[in-house]
RNA sequence: GGGGGCGUAGCUCAGUUGGCAGAGCAGCAGACUUUUAAUCUGACGGUCGCAGGUUCGAUUCCUGCCGCCCUCACCA
């Protein structure tokens, strides 16, 4: 039978239920029990306990006056055992005729059955909501990355490690939450629309807003409202929030992704560093229950002293030469050995340093490593060191290769952070990037000095649950939108297209 | 955007050096009173991603397109 077939004879064994008095899609659901705990009480206290569980079928094996089904909740799997004898020729043809999806609830005691299976010994079935569609393969389970990227809710019925993916993502943001409220960080919300976007050099999504008549971005960060709130005498603030970067997408990017920025009055660069310790450890003790973690096969020691490396002068020793002073063509030439193909145009000193540094440098961050000692027009946010005015009071750290943290001592001279934005402005190489101008005024009030940083949650998500991919720690990530005749789609089966009124968009609207 | 790989039944996958399209699971019909990837019997299920081209004949070869994955580029 192909899908159509199957899913209208599915909608017909729903009908026929109808009208046998069962409703499909019942409102109510009995009482109900944890699967997980009924289990681990049996195991404890094996009375002769009368519980009620629900969950998918996902399996069933019947032996004609006898039958087995295995349903599943949130917290496990447990056996339901059929018995004619107890539950009658109508609750054997009511469990015969399910289908592999569907939710049910079951009640009766809970016994070892002869193999040892902790098994309900089902006195009363319910069907809680009918499945239309053919349930995936029982063993192999979803392995297309499309489908499970796509339709997620089909990747996480089958494949068990995906709920746990999820969980500790939870806990993850729990424990970075939970940190730095004890540490006194009050956690606000600032607009994701925006008239002006900034905070980082990214290309936005645009929108617009009917009723101002005026185009809205989509935060690419949230550092300048989150250092307003610092102006206004908010000590300690930190947001986790989703931001929007129109750019490629690739195993480390999303178009839309989570950050955590964190900014404490009358901190630094280096009270942030520590702050970047303290988070990542308590997530990774959060999530993982230790600190010494393995990633895709390489052990990496979350618990050890993070090292410290100076940006110029580790690029320099690298490369055996000072990227500070070297002619550019010398920069040039170590990119082509480097493999580095393209060179813009615009290709400044800057760009050629920030190029060789994450080709020569990133990919040996195995182990978490502070890198510090920017240059200062590669972060106009920041303050400049007390040694080296060129170099920024700035740190980024670097674990498995890949950046997971940004911060630095915030600049909150508004003369200089004007004319560093200015100067910025020029170098955009896409739309006319406005300078924020409130959140200059903001900073003529007065900003005290203070320490921030960014975390990308999604990439210490992906650390400390071993997936290499971004897509496997968001649960929706950005794809294609689906064709037309999208794949395993159907016309609406069993449905009188007739009785489907169409509506006016202006309706919609009002909806 | 460049390069590479992939796309076959609802799912997981074989296969065809160009000649009637295959399996397991699921679904359907039946048998079965302790199974757990139950077993057994039977029938069903395909626009071989889409569109062109070459050919007596294309799922297979060629071109273009679509989608996914990898990679490079872009990306503070």
């Amino acid at each position: 039978m192909g899908l159509e077939e199957t899913i209208s004879a599915n909608i017909k064994k729903a009908q026929n239920l109808r009208e046998q008095g069962i409703e499909p899609y019942p409102i109510r659901t009995p009482e109900t029990r944890a699967i997980a705990e009924v289990k681990t009480r049996f195991e404890e206290n094996p009375l002769d306990d009368v519980v009620g569980v629900a969950g998918r079928l996902t399996g069933r094996r019947a032996h004609g006056k006898v039958a087995f089904g295995d349903i599943q909740d949130e917290t496990g799997k447990i056996q339901l055992f059929m018995r004619s004898q107890e539950i009658g020729p109508e609750g054997m043809d009511l469990f015969n005729g399910l289908d592999l999806g569907d939710w049910v609830w079951a009640r009766g005691p809970v016994v070892r059955t002869r193999r040892g299976e902790i098994s309900v010994d089902v006195r009363e079935l319910v069907l809680l909501s009918k499945s239309l569609r053919p349930f995936p393969d029982k063993w192999k389970g979803i392995a297309d990355p499309e489908i499970r990227y796509r339709q997620r809710y089909v990747d996480l019925m089958v494949n068990p490690s995906v709920k746990q993916v999820f969980r500790k993502r939870a806990t993850v943001i729990d424990s970075l939450r939970e940190l730095l409220q004890q540490r006194g960080f009050l956690e606000v919300e600032t607009p994701a629309l925006q008239p002006l976007y900034g905070g980082a050099a990214a290309r936005p999504f645009v929108t617009h807003h009917h009723v101002l008549d005026s185009t809205l971005y989509l935060r690419i960060a949230l550092e300048l409202h989150l250092k307003r709130l610092l102006v206004g005498g908010l000590r300690r603030v930190f947001e986790i929030g989703k931001c929007f970067r129109n750019e490629g997408m690739d195993r480390l990017h999303n178009p839309e992704f989570t950050l955590l920025e964190a900014y404490e009055a009358f901190s630094d660069s280096e009270g942030m560093m520590s702050l970047t310790e303290d988070l990542i450890r308590a997530a990774a003790l959060a999530a993982c229950g230790r600190l010494d973690i393995e990633y895709q096969g390489t052990p990496i020691d979350l618990g050890a002293q993070f090292e410290c490396l100076s940006m110029i002068p580790t690029l320099s020793e690298r490369l055996s030469l000072d990227p500070m002073t070297a002619p550019l063509d010398d920069l040039a030439h170590a990119c082509h050995v480097r493999g580095v193909e393209e060179i813009p145009e615009k290709a400044d000193r800057t760009w050629f340093i920030d190029r060789l540094f994450s080709v020569a440098v990133e990919p040996e961050l195995v182990q978490p490593t502070f890198v510090t000692g920017h240059p200062l027009d590669m972060s106009p946010l920041a303050k400049s060191g007390e040694d080296d005015p060129e170099r920024a009071s700035r740190f980024e750290l670097f674990v498995a290769g890949r950046e997971l943290v940004n911060g630095y001592s915030e600049l909150n001279d508004p003369v200089k952070q004007r004319e560093r934005l200015l100067r910025q402005r020029r170098n955009e190489t896409f739309e006319e990037h406005l300078v924020d101008e409130d959140f200059l005024r903001a900073l003529e009030y007065g900003m005290p000095p203070a320490g921030g940083l960014g975390l990308g949650v999604d990439r210490l998500v992906m650390l400390l649950t071993d997936q290499q991919s971004i897509q496997d720690v968001i649960l929706f990530p950005q794809m294609r939108p689906e064709a037309e005749k999208a794949k395993g789609d159907v016309p609406l089966v069993g449905i009188d297209a007739s009785a489907l009124v169409p509506i006016h968009v202006d309706q919609m609207r009002r909806a």
